[in-house]
RNA sequence: GCCCUCGUGGCGCAACUGGAUAGCGCGAGCGGCUUCUAUCCGCAAGGUUCCAGGUUCGAGUCCUGGCGAGGGCACCA
């Protein structure tokens, strides 16, 4: 099933750092390259750009003298009060402090744009597909499909908020000689009762007991591609245990990925193309582009750096790459989409590269963006590699369930008060929260090796700490709604008094005043940007490392400054307006400010979870 | 041998794709809970960014050559 068509988010016009670009653009020679970014000395500046450096040699001026000139120039092209200052600096930077009043007009605008702030439509409804899970039929759930399936559904949930219209695709490993050699062992050793009782685990050691006596027993290897090849050329009894095998196997994955909140679109997978391999390869020899060799049929890509990619084994069997190729062609066919995401680890970068080349070499996907998104392996420990055959493997119930105890020994510490059913569920979101977040926080392209400490960490750069952030945001906002009651008395809208609501115009903006406040604005304000570089250069880290910034932001302020509690204070007035003395006028339309950008910064934080496909539960 | 990743404080990682004084988490040190949730916040310590050259106003980032780690390279996926 397709999710429905993304509602056309208009496109929220600019971002701040994009409209300080803007006004340099004004005042700059057509065509000249530089950037404007997030200044990395707030000190300094809100942002700052470089067109002085890059310009300085071109005009024949030192380049600090330059950036002088344009700082002058863009303060004057600039309308009057966007910014505070436009400096120079050494070596040639020219940074901006933007003005108060620009930063609440930020803050109006992105209360204004409510949910769909964050969306940007870039992707003007084309299609993306997004390839991940790709779940091996018969093989346990371990801890290394946790990585592609927190990177895979971020991608998907990104390029969804970037305006593509996205198909999570879990194309499931249901194909190939393994389920021969599956075959081969079950009618050797299986038990119908054991499968029954514990389908993939009896599998797995089936699965496992064939490669162990495979070292010593060479003919094991024929005799499973030997059932594979029966099993594609229709062998009841063959056909009836692969059917058994898959249905058991895709049983116990669907309670798996219901627990990793996962959903997707499409779970079409390699058996499906089994007939749609032969037209492939007649295609690519009718253009021979596939030539025999040694028996097989393999397309040379010498030319090209790489390896043959083998197509058709000797004596006529299927391959991994023909399937993909096969694959393309119904992808292609079916959604014509604008791209295609393949989230796949990183040993299997020659695999994607072959494929790639033979399709282009076809012209099968003319129109799509093929990516190999990959990244890097998760070890057992240096140098130790999990595998299936070897049966060393780490499961991720057994993670999760650890991880799940945690959690609620956590919760039931912190909040008395929850149901033991409510302490249950938020124990399951916060376990997954932390799950999910370590692998998506660092670069995808490292190694990794499985740490449960790291794992279970619930402290610091944690998805926790995201959580736990939002929860404390979310508890005001509940108090305000009874305190506020008693604070107006009954107030316009009838008897009960909601926490303040933009639309009303009863929020004076210009109450934020505090560096923490403007702090938690301007980490706001760069919210549709992190979506943005994280989704077009797949790197869900940059959106997890933003999210923990905005989070930092807001406990800085949740700390420094009080909320509910406003009473006669207004600490370190960054930017003065004209205060007519404190009255207690005054201390509830600045709480109601404060409130307001509580409010504000908790719904960012929960989107921004919820694009990592994190939860955000009200109470921790 | 060729190809793909990666190499940054004790450990795990960032660095907006070539910019300013290389940031953060963990750990170890100090301080902050009768006040909106301490899974928090603050202060302080900790660095020759694997090595050697090069490119330029400017290099952790780019190029060349090394070194080290992981993965891949014909009938597995």
């Amino acid at each position: 099933m397709i999710r429905q068509e993304s509602k056309s988010p208009k496109r929220s016009e600019t971002t701040l750092r994009e409209r300080v670009f803007a006004h340099v653009l004004k005042v700059v020679p057509k065509g000249a390259k530089f950037e404007v970014v997030v200044s990395p000395r707030p000190e300094m500046g809100h942002y700052a750009t470089n067109i002085a450096l890059r310009l300085a040699k071109e005009a024949g001026r030192p380049p600090l003298a330059l950036a002088e000139m344009l700082a002058k120039k863009i303060a004057a092209g600039a309308p009057k009060g966007f910014f505070e200052s436009v400096t120079s600096a050494a070596p040639g930077f020219v940074n901006f402090k933007l003005s108060a009043a620009t930063i609440r007009a930020e803050f109006g605008r992105i209360v204004k744009a409510g949910e769909a702030y964050g969306r940007v439509n870039v992707g003007r409804g084309r299609t993306a597909i997004v390839e991940y899970a790709s779940l091996n039929i018969a093989r346990p759930f371990h801890v290394g499909y946790l990585r592609n399936i927190a990177i895979g559904d971020t991608l998907a949930n990104l390029h969804d908020a970037l305006g593509y219209k996205v198909i999570r695709w879990n194309y499931l490993g249901d194909w190939g000689t393994q389920f021969g050699k599956l075959i081969a062992a079950y009618k050797m050793w299986g038990k119908k009762e054991d499968v029954d009782a514990n389908p993939i685990g009896s599998l797995l050691d089936l699965y496992v007991r064939f490669h162990d006596e495979a070292k010593y027993r060479t003919e094991l290897e024929e005799i499973g591609r030997d059932e594979f090849r029966k099993l594609e050329a229709g062998d009841e009894e063959n056909r009836k245990l692969w059917t058994w095998f898959k249905e058991e196997s895709l049983k116990e994955f669907a309670v798996t990925l219901k627990k990793l909140n996962v959903k997707f679109d499409v779970d079409i997978g390699e058996s499906f193309f089994e007939g749609e391999m032969k037209p492939v390869v007649d295609e690519l020899t009718g253009k021979k582009i596939a030539v025999r060799s040694e028996g097989a049929m393999i397309v040379p890509l010498e030319q090209f750096g790489l390896p043959p990619a083998m197509v058709e084994k000797t004596g006529g069997g299927s391959l991994y790459l023909t399937r993909d190729l096969a694959n393309l062609k119904y992808r292609v066919l079916t959604y014509a989409p604008a791209k295609i995401l393949y989230i796949v680890g990183n040993e299997q970068s020659l695999h994607f590269e072959q494929v790639f080349k033979v399709a282009s070499l076809l012209g099968l996907a003319p129109q799509a963006e093929l990516m190999h998104v990959k990244f890097g392996l998760v070890f057992a420990e240096r140098g130790a590699k999990f595998s299936t055959r070897e049966g060393n493997i780490i499961l991720l119930n057994a993670v999760f369930a650890k991880a799940e105890r945690l959690a609620r020994d956590i919760v039931e510490k912190k909040n008395r008060d929850l149901s033991p059913k409510e302490k249950d569920a938020v124990a399951k979101q916060v376990a997954l929260g932390a799950l999910k977040y370590v692998n998506l926080r660092e670069n995808r392209n490292s190694d990794v090796i499985f740490d449960w400490d790291a794992m279970l960490d619930f402290s610091g750069d944690s998805g926790p700490y995201l959580q736990y952030t939002y929860a404390r945001l979310r508890s005001i906002v509940r108090k305000s709604q009874i305190t506020s009651t008693s604070a107006k008395g009954g107030s316009a809208s009838g008897g009960k008094s909601q926490a303040p609501n933009p639309k009303d115009g009863v929020v004076d903006l210009k109450r934020l005043e505090t560096e923490g406040e403007f702090a938690v604005i301007e980490k706001l304000a760069e919210f549709p940007e992190a979506v943005r570089a994280a989704g077009e250069t797949y790197a869900p880290n940059h959106l997890a490392n933003y999210l923990y910034e905005l989070a930092n932001a807001v406990n800085r302020f949740y700390e420094s400054t009080p909320i509910l509690n406003v009473k006669s204070q207004a600490p370190n007035p960054k930017h003065q307006t004209a205060t007519s003395g404190e009255d207690d006028d005054n201390d509830i339309v600045r709480r109601d400010a404060r409130l307001l950008l509580v409010r504000t910064a908790a719904g960012i934080l929960k989107s921004g979870l919820a694009l990592l496909g994190i939860e955000a539960p009200e109470k921790i």
